[in-house]
DNA sequence: TATTGTTATACTCTATAACTATA
DNA sequence: TATAGTTATAGAGTATAACAATA
């Protein structure tokens, strides 16, 4: 997991530092047997390792996950999109006016309903989404290699099924 | 500047709309197949269920966090305490600026190094703490009744192997 | 020179309220 | 009345740089 080639845009002075640190042992007290504490921290370092990985492409996680599910569903409502990935739909505007300005996405009016926008990613976001998936991809075979198979395999189907009645 | 008084017990506008509504089956696309968008929504709800638990006491996870680990390790410099828990140094000292005005953690003059603190809980603080102690124990029984108690075993296992050695 | 705690700044993200134009 | 998108604001949390005191 060291030998990796790395942004050096990613890596502070401090995690530097920290590395150069041997390890104090700090006990974690009742930390330890909180779930939370330990999905926080894996969490923290997945997102970490998928920014780095798409830092070329200048693409965040909710970026992506944007730019994923219009292209899944074209025509989406931003109100629909919000609800799927649970952004609030104020956050979301700026989510769109930002990915708009790189001419990755655009609101088209609605058919049926005046008030809404159906969004629609641009050829050019299109293009752009399909390079990001390719750098995704390596950052998941990165998860899986760091993770062991068996366990990358448990912990999606858990979450999965967690996410699927969440 | 809302002077509302707020409970972050209390369900949303946003929430309680979101219920009401029946899912569209709006497609995830390629974020289906990645375990960070999983873990991601995961780590929300068990923030979120946390927080709901430890509202009437008004802390939240990092504090939480914060106390315990001063707690089993009392005497523990500023610096060992960010390191262990992966927050920034200079976010730390807003933290501890906190909860040392709500009277529950105290910086000491090391004996070794006049650079550092010593960080110490107060006796108000140890009560605080265990009193909180009792109530995540309530958020971490209702998370193993989510998941089902087999998969909590699971994904306990997996991620505090990866946490050891992250 | 390096580290500890601190202050400061910029940015991301969450949460909430209020407004407009439609429905 | 309610909903879709927008604007605005407050507050976490992350990331980074720089500084004084001390090592």
């Amino acid at each position: 997991m060291s030998d990796r080639k790395l942004d050096p845009r990613a890596v502070s002075g401090e995690a530097r530092a920290g590395r150069r640190k041997e390890r104090k042992n700090v006990k974690l007290g009742a930390l330890d047997s909180h779930l939370g504490y330990y999905v926080r921290r894996f969490q923290v370092w997945v997102f970490q390792d998928f920014i780095r990985t798409l830092a070329s492409a200048d693409i965040r996680p909710a970026q992506y996950s944007v730019l994923t599910v219009i292209g899944a569903n074209p025509g989406l409502s931003q109100s629909d999109l919000a609800d799927t990935l649970a952004i609030e739909r104020a956050r979301l505007v700026h989510v769109l006016d930002k990915l708009e300005k790189r001419g990755f996405t655009e609101r088209h009016p609605s058919p049926n309903d005046r008030r809404s926008h159906a969004l629609h990613l641009t050829p050019e976001g299109q293009k752009m989404l399909k390079h990001l998936k390719a750098l995704a991809g390596r950052h998941e075979a990165h998860l899986i290699e760091t993770l062991g198979e068996d366990n990358y395999k448990s912990a999606l189907g858990i979450f999965r099924q967690f996410g699927d009645q969440s």
